[in-house]
RNA sequence: GGAAAGGUAGCUCAGCUGGUUAGAGCACGGCACUCAUAAUGCCGGGGUCGAGGGUUCGAGUCCCUCCCUUUCCA
């Protein structure tokens, strides 16, 4: 039996999946149970990515620790992969246990066969947040074109790619001060010492074609050495032995991988060495998008090797989703996240649309979502599932049994026998053509009812056994079909199972037909989607990531909120002194159950609060983060003492609906004015 | 700036190493049928294959230039 141990890419944990992930999730999901559904021993494992500078960043802008962030996060992943069937069997995370052992494990083989050197780094340095600032998080002027405000690793306005120290008047985006530019030692894994091993494992087939080519460029290029290592503050895991340096990000988060399959091991008692030895028999394949080629080809095969374990067998790289021909864009509103998606439309019809889509090489993949009703609508529900829906009422009125025998074995077997192609198909990720050729077959099978007019047979109470026949031919021709479509639509595959009385599970199965057994009373399997739904999803505001203030994009079919009744004038509004506020300090207040009293800097001043938020965060969360409050608000004397101002929230009509602190974005600081 | 992929009917896409009148699904028009979630079947209109050059007996398919789209650049 093939033991294959399939991954996607680990989603980071800063902010929700998109389509973006799910198209790779759900290629992955179909390729693994088609896996499954062949008889091999499969295993699908994935994790947070959770470590690094924007994790980090992130926390803080929220007011909570890495921790709580990625907790969350992982909590929201897990629920919108579930809302597209994407069955794991392990999901795990980077910051983990597992991940340090493995982490520090991999490392230190490294290090002792030498293949990790030291040198300094030169990198800007925030020092009123005191940390190194990656590139993406310093801004400037663009050295070539003069473009403001671009970020340190390359210029979207003119394309040019620098460093950035090369920026005109470059700011830190974490505090807007000034970065100035230190050293310190990092630490380097030597890539170089691995390009014949990488130029062997490039001539098999684990690369497809257009990767291959890219890689050639690489090789061209010359290999570099790979900057591992972070300095302190830093969320990830300190590199043993290196007191104040942390692994990047990169080099724990394929590791991950490794991590998520220890955790199966353990719950499943597998062998986490028989998978990984250097000799291993088993197959490991890496589902990922284009944008990262460069990590799973030349730098983990290269770890991989160095820290004494197999290769993979495979690489499998997918292109990029748009929406409508376009980049998904947050302004014109096709930044769908997956929750978004979710909402307002069923998961199986955006699996099929990917899966017709879906070729094996690098090709963009574009979402139409017109083209996405009328693909389903016309294939799903008025091709294959009409097939079923069709029949069923011809069973049901002869006493809900198959007849016994099939009246045209030749049409079954020609559409039966194609299970070996399509499967074929399938395995080498050609979604799109397998499902060409199902729809092709599901044709055949519209036909073959539509010649032999069981409606015109079940008229005449002598032939009525003749139009059971020509309606088990079909359902049996539904069964093929749908099977096929297992891995791709689960869902509505498993209510079929239970229509025919027999699961849809193994891909053999249908090479006999299901002859003089009952099945179950026909339900809709599927239902067409409306335009409506997607200009719902289209109008609905995109959660989490706030569209940018931009006045004329602004939908007039936004719902007014009852607050815009009354009309405030310019002066009442300055009579309010709105400041940026930190919190330096946070505690439980005894004998309240409701309030939280604060200590706030307000730039030098420093008030205290009290503040009725206890039923929504813990103090410990609350520490450090920044908050707007009323600085002007009269005195009020409470019970536990004085409270000298008010900080901001946003809450719903009632308190199920939560309440949440207002933040500045960053580079405020403690006592801005807000006007 | 360097590089890759793509530009084929209104829409979404097939067209392998160049070879008879360029295909499919959807949409559209006509006919048929009524079992089925106004589903299905049959027939039909519709493309100077991004533009321009070139190689060839012959190019959507090879070469060059240009235009457009998408993406990548440790």
């Amino acid at each position: 039996m093939r033991k294959i141990l399939v991954t996607s890419a680990l989603p980071y944990a800063n902010g929700p999946l998109h389509l973006g992930h799910i198209i790779e999730a759900v290629q992955t999901d179909i390729w693994v149970r088609l896996q499954k559904m062949l008889g091999h021993d499969c295993l699908y494992v994935c994790a947070e990515d959770a470590h690094g500078t924007p994790i980090m960043i992130r926390a803080q802008i929220e007011g909570v620790t890495p921790e709580a962030l990625i907790a969350r996060v992982a909590a929201e992943h897990a629920r919108d992969y579930a809302g597209f069937l994407v069955e794991h069997d392990q999901f795990h995370s980077t910051h983990s246990p597992e991940n340090r052992k493995h982490a520090n494990a991999m490392y230190a083989s490294l290090r002792d066969a030498g293949h990790i050197t030291r040198r300094p780094v030169r990198q800007a340095y925030d020092e009123s947040a005191g940390m190194f600032l990656p590139d993406r998080y310093v801004k400037g002027g663009c050295p070539r074109c003069g473009a403001a405000d671009q970020y340190g690793d390359s210029c979207e306005n003119c394309g040019a790619t620098y460093s950035p120290s090369d920026l005109v008047n470059p700011v830190s985006t974490v505090s807007g001060s000034v970065p100035v530019w230190r050293e310190s030692d990092h630490l380097f894994f030597r890539l170089g010492a691995f390009e014949e091993m990488l130029r062997d494992w490039l001539a098999t087939d684990a690369l497809q074609p257009g990767v291959r080519a890219k890689l050639a460029e690489w090789f061209d290029a010359g290999l570099k050495d790979w900057d591992i290592s972070r300095d302190h503050p830093y969320f990830g895991f300190e590199i043993p032995g290196e007191p104040g340096k942390y692994f990047y990000v990169w080099f724990d988060a394929p590791i991950g991988y490794l991590a998520s399959f220890t955790a199966l091991c353990r719950r499943t008692g597998r062998s986490f060495e028989e998978y990984l030895r250097p000799d291993s028999r088993a197959e490991l394949y890496h589902f990922i998008g284009k944008d990262i080629s460069y990590f799973h080809t030349l730098f983990w095969p290269a770890v991989l090797a160095g820290a004494g374990m197999r290769k993979p067998t495979a690489v499998y790289v997918h292109g990029f989703l748009t929406v409508n021909g376009q980049k998904m864009s947050k302004s014109r509103g096709t930044f769908i996240t997956a929750r978004r998606y979710l909402d307002h439309l069923p998961a199986e019809p955006l699996r099929y649309y990917f899966a017709a889509k879906l070729g094996p090489d690098l090709d963009d993949i574009d979402l139409n979502l017109d083209d996405l009703v009328a693909r389903v609508n016309s294939d799903i529900v008025g091709k294959l599932v009409n097939i079923a829906s069709r029949c069923a009422g011809f069973v049901a009125r002869a006493g809900g049994v198959l007849a016994d025998r099939l009246p045209d074995p030749v049409l079954y077997e020609e559409l039966a026998g194609a299970r070996g192609r399509i499967a074929a198909l399938f395995d080498a990720r050609d979604y799109a053509a397998a499902i060409r050729e199902v729809m092709l077959l599901a044709d055949r099978a519209n036909q073959y009812v539509d010649h032999h007019k069981p409606w015109a047979l079940a008229k005449d109470p002598a032939r009525a056994g003749e139009a059971l026949a020509i309606a088990t031919q079909g359902v049996n021709l539904f069964r093929v079909l749908m099977t096929w479509l297992a891995p791709v639509l689960p869902g509505i595959a498993q209510d079929a199972g239970r229509f025919l009385g027999v699961p849809l599970d193994r891909w053999d199965a249908i090479a006999t037909p299901l002859l003089g057994v009952r099945i179950n009373e026909f339900r809709p399997l599927a239902t067409r989607l409306d335009r409506k739904q997607i200009e719902a999803m289209l109008a609905a505001e995109a959660p989490a990531t706030p569209a940018p203030a931009r006045p004329a994009a602004a939908k007039a079919t936004a719902a007014p909120t009852q607050a815009a009744t009354m009309h405030a004038d310019i002066k009442d509004f300055t009579k309010l002194d709105l400041r940026v506020a930190k919190i330096t300090g946070a505690a439980a207040v005894d004998g309240s159950d409701k309030l939280l009293r604060l200590d706030l800097d307000l730039g030098g001043e420093h008030r205290t609060v009290f503040s009725g938020i206890r039923a929504a965060y813990e103090p410990a969360q609350l520490t450090g983060r920044l908050v707007l409050m009323v600085a002007n608000l009269a005195p009020r004397k409470m019970r536990f003492g004085v409270s000298e101002g008010m900080v901001l929230c946003a809450s719903g009509d009632d308190d199920a609906q939560g309440l949440y602190l207002l933040s500045p974005d960053s580079g405020a600081t403690p006592g801005m004015k807000v006007t």
